[in-house]
DNA sequence: CGCTAATCTAGAACAAGTTCCAGACTTGAT
DNA sequence: ATCAAGTCTGGAACTTGTTCTAGATTAGCG
């Protein structure tokens, strides 16, 4: 009876809205609203890759994208929406490229402030784009939760993968916790030129020190 | 020559403007806009207590305190300008509440640990405004770094009051720093949802255990 | 093939932040 | 008291995110 998949269902909020879930869940794509949805997703962060949060302007996706306004509100419920989705997108394509060459540090700590600081140089390469991501991800509100947390598990991933731990303990994740906290205010701190490149570097490194401090069975093999 | 001493001086950027900063100096307001401004954050903050940041509209601000809107423009640049203002505000009373009951800790950790989760419990009895502030301060941009900065010096003092130091170490001002990172990004978890108090309150307990790490000389009297 | 339900499109319409403007009002200095 | 310069006011206008609508298209099914 449908047409192509349904791709999320719309229900009449007062204010806000409600998105599909990014995993690969949900009613599967058909293939031409696949490419849709990658067009609007390179087309946002190439606009994000200019100028920043302000230059993503959603008539302006739908246009680069071929795509009219009220279908990309149908695949993306806000903006803010679509810079996360964005950024999940992004963050996939660093995972790969992390999980290919693994820190080389002694420590836990280390390896995990060393991946941190390649992320955080690959952000440096496209500030705009990175100001638009994060900016989205801090200013969300609680209809873009499940799209938030889905960027904070896969954080998350990419610093256990770091540690090279298989059953971390709570303390352990409590300590992953506050370096996310401390990696996305630093870079706050840092798009809003209100803290150095060297800054956000020694507060990266601070902040895994405590990595150490929750270790404390067996750290070296 | 001039009437009402000038509140701040616009510039024809293209897209931001700037704003004056908050700090007792520029020029010195008369009496009848120093009760302006004070209107103003009032209805800011009381709006904001409501609905938090989306019910504080511009408009509805300067209806609230009795000013027109192009002179609510003039005193705050941006509707974020105007809340980061709030928030120094408030953190200005907060600040002076908590010297006057200093925390009982016995560690510099715990003290300061029990400072953020009285703070916290503060922000807890107006969410709204909690929420409106926070997410003024973490989505400023460029334009706003100097009230921003401002925020986070008060802050700041606030963490070393708690730890009762007169001459931090760098260390400890590294530390320190990222306290305040995990402080405002576990607030932007618990406000957005993501994040329950008690997980915000084992968040800061974890980040304090920094300082005890950072405490090399002395810290016991 | 022909249906039917859902999707997509173009474009108008609405909401809230921000900018502009002309005229009334204040202020400090002469 | 008068004047010049800067402020304040009310309201229109502009921008960009978001919503809505009517009609054209598409997908899957009988």
């Amino acid at each position: 009876m449908p047409a192509e998949a349904k791709v999320s269902t719309k229900v009449n909020k007062p204010a806000k809205v409600e998105a599909r879930a990014a995993i690969p869940a949900s009613p599967p794509l058909t293939e031409r609203q696949e490419a849709r949805r990658r067009r609007i997703l390179h087309a946002s962060a190439q606009l994000a890759s200019r100028g920043g949060f302000d230059a993503v302007q959603m008539r302006e996706v739908a246009e680069s994208s071929q795509v009219a306004l009220g279908t990309l509100y149908r695949y993306f419920p806000s903006k803010i929406h679509l810079l996360v989705a964005t950024m999940q997108d992004q963050l996939e394509h660093m995972h790969g490229t992390l999980r290919k060459k693994p820190p080389q540090g002694e420590t836990a700590a280390e390896r995990v402030a060393e991946t941190l600081m390649r992320a955080f140089r690959a952000l440096q390469r496209e500030p705009h784009l990175a100001d638009a991501m994060v900016r989205a991800l801090t200013f969300a509100d609680r209809s873009v939760s499940p799209e938030v947390d889905q960027v904070s598990r896969q954080t998350t991933a990419i610093i256990l993968d770091a540690m090279g731990l298989e059953n971390p303990t709570p303390e352990q994740l409590s300590a992953v916790r506050v370096i996310e906290h401390t990696w996305h205010s630093a870079l706050i701190t840092w798009l809003s030129g209100r803290a150095s490149i060297a800054q956000v570097k020694i507060d990266i490194e601070t902040v895994c020190r405590l990595i150490d401090l929750t270790a404390p069975p067996s750290d070296r093999p």
